[in-house]
DNA sequence: CGACTCCTTGACAGCGTTCAACAGTAGTGG
DNA sequence: CCACTACTGTTGAACGCTGTCAAGGAGTCG
């Protein structure tokens, strides 16, 4: 076990976190634009980010992408009931994560135990709860209405006194909204006219 | 799994489920167009549905209208991991369900069955699977593509020989695929001329 | 039969996309 | 230091897909 971590390991300290006590965490650190797991992937490991962001996104095969979330320090994502990663995580900037093999943390979980069950339930209950807003989103709102729900999203989630900076370019921002990227910049245009 | 096993003891057939064998579920009929539980509700039952369909939906105040899941024969739905549902569930037709109360259930959930919560855990993650994929098509497909996933998600669903009737009616389709229901007709007839 | 609901179809408008030009910034190398 | 390039974001103009508005057909029910 752990000299598959080391395959992934910096060198650095490991780390231990609250959720699944006896777990050994190890940091590791993806460049901008590259893939960190993908559709399908066999799911070994489990990520929090430390610094930078991370986005998942399903692909079309003519190339027409759709982001389902974005992950900022502090998030877990990555974690799945079944065995394969339901969509692909890239790392938006340069990004840390901690990782952990996922039989460590949740090892006792396909065995017996209850507690890492529920973690594990408390992570995907709360992605389904985004999910299920971010489909009223996309069906039923204007291009208006979804920028300026991004940006309270994102206000509320960088808790940032005043101002705030996006770590996503504008084409994260139109993927994850169903918009192109002009869409979205008039509609910022329209949204900060109007005094935002 | 999820399996209704019928035996035909007293004439009715009587139900049972794998999920949560010590539990007791009553049946119990909602006429067409009737809500079943309400978004934001204390979530005190579980359902299965006999015979019938149900949608779950979220509103906005203005009545604009997104549906997120369709329920068909044999589907589980209304099971929360927090305290209250997350969607309003109505009745598209009248419909048999068997319900049971959630304590009954997954109370050795709340406390320590690992077996009920790994239950949970497993439709959670259906439904957030859908989710998921319904991102992808509200977001980034067309309106012929929208409704043509929305026919080979049902033809699947329905598992008919053939043809197959659905229980709901355009505004159901046009609400679950973020369409008017002009646009919904308009799909169908493009398909039809084309073969379907 | 009339009233009602649901669906289809047509005409047209509008929102968001597509295509295009341009500004701002950063990186590179002369 | 400045040209050159590449990339990102903004803005404009025209197009087109989908929505809106309207009419009419098909089916149901009293």
């Amino acid at each position: 076990m752990l000299d598959i971590i080391s395959r992934h390991s910096t060198g650095r300290p490991e780390y231990r976190v609250a959720i699944g006590e006896s777990a050994f965490w190890s940091e590791f650190k993806y460049i901008k634009d590259t893939e960190i797991f993908a559709e399908n992937e066999t799911a070994d490991y489990i990520y929090q980010i430390v610094s930078g962001a991370v986005r998942t996104l399903k692909l079309l095969p003519d190339g027409r992408r759709q982001i389902g979330a974005f992950y900022l320090p502090g998030d877990i994502f990555g974690v799945e009931n079944g065995d394969a990663h339901r969509l692909t995580a890239e790392a938006i900037v340069d990004t840390k994560v901690l990782l952990a093999k996922r039989t460590r943390i949740f090892g006792e979980f396909s065995k017996e135990s209850l507690r890492g069950t529920r973690e594990v339930l408390k992570l995907l209950a709360r992605s389904l709860q985004h999910a299920e807003n971010h489909l009223l989103l996309l069906g039923r709102q204007t291009s208006v209405e979804k920028v300026a729900a991004f940006l309270i999203e994102m206000d509320r989630r960088l808790q940032s006194p005043g101002a705030f900076i996006l770590p996503m370019n504008r084409r994260d921002i139109a993927d994850y909204l169903g918009l192109t990227i002009e869409s979205v910049s008039r509609a910022l245009s329209i949204l900060q006219s109007e005094g935002l």
